[in-house]
DNA sequence: ATGGCACGGCTTCCGTGA
């Protein structure tokens, strides 16, 4: 099975690249973030003729998820809420969460809030979402232990997926808080799918459209695969697809395929 | 140290992203 991650920063601007994109990696699922329209405005009808389920969870204008699975899901819901009911209803309001099954594999798709810059109140915001993810994370693992969380994390793990040794202390993405926030999510039981593969720098899956970054290579590795130990064991293999960031008016995120 | 580019929208600037 193979599931793949992209933040294609509006699914309408992006429609024939990432349709384009499908016809030629087929992959099981297809996790879309900021896809920036509500859900009845959502472009279904060339995902369903590709033969392709949609699960859609999107609001107007900002954030916006999706799934897009050959097979149908089973048990699908999007927002915290779904399994924290007693978590106040504004959690959300934006969409950033879905989830459904499929071969007994639960996915979890995720866009994490920016954060915007450290010591603002959306920094504040995203390392209490971030302690809100835990806890929607693990009562999850009680139901279904085999588990793929994969999107857009706006964290960079560790020094070497930033492409410089920037000063990161005080750099939203890279800071200690936001890291060990991170790292208390994957002390649940979660590993890294992409450095089970490639333990290098310089593999990133977005670059900043300003300042020729991509050309440049100056990325940062955001989007990622977390599997628990069975689905992790399984893994055969994680790429970042970067072609797509070289195309006319592209996205600033590329897919990233996990196999197992 | 700063800005740079792209997106949506009650659109010709502004909020947001990262």
């Amino acid at each position: 099975m193979k599931i793949a991650t992209w933040n294609v920063n509006s699914i309408r601007i992006r429609l024939e690249q990432v349709t384009e994109w499908l016809t030629h990696n087929a992959v099981d699922v297809l996790c879309l973030q900021e896809t920036k329209v509500i859900d009845a405005e959502f472009p279904r009808s060339p995902f369903e003729e590709m033969g392709y389920h949609l699960y859609l969870s999107g609001q107007k204008s900002y954030n916006g998820v999706a799934i897009i699975s050959r097979q149908p899901l089973l048990d699908v819901t999007s927002g915290f809420r779904a399994i924290l009911q007693d978590l106040p209803p504004e959690w959300d309001e934006q969409k950033r969460v879905i989830t459904g099954v499929i071969d007994g594999i639960r996915i979890v798709n995720l866009y994490v809030p920016n954060g915007a810059a450290v010591g603002t109140e959306k920094y504040e915001y995203k390392l209490r979402w971030l302690t809100v993810l835990r806890e929607y994370l693990r009562l999850l693992l009680l139901s279904q232990p085999d588990m793929c969380v994969c999107g857009d994390f706006n964290i960079a793990p560790e020094a070497k997926d930033i492409h410089e040794q920037v000063s990161t202390e005080n750099h939203i993405m890279a800071t200690e808080t936001e890291r060990q926030a991170l790292r208390d999510i994957l002390a649940l039981g979660f590993a890294d799918a992409f450095r089970k593969f490639t333990s290098e720098g310089g593999n990133y899956s977005w670059w900043d459209y300003r300042a020729a970054a991509f050309r440049r290579n100056l990325g940062w590795r955001i989007d990622h695969h977390y599997l628990t130990p069975i689905l992790y064991e399984r893994a055969k293999s994680c790429i970042i697809d970067a072609a797509p960031r070289k195309l006319t008016q592209p996205s600033d995120h590329v897919p990233v395929i996990v196999e197992f």
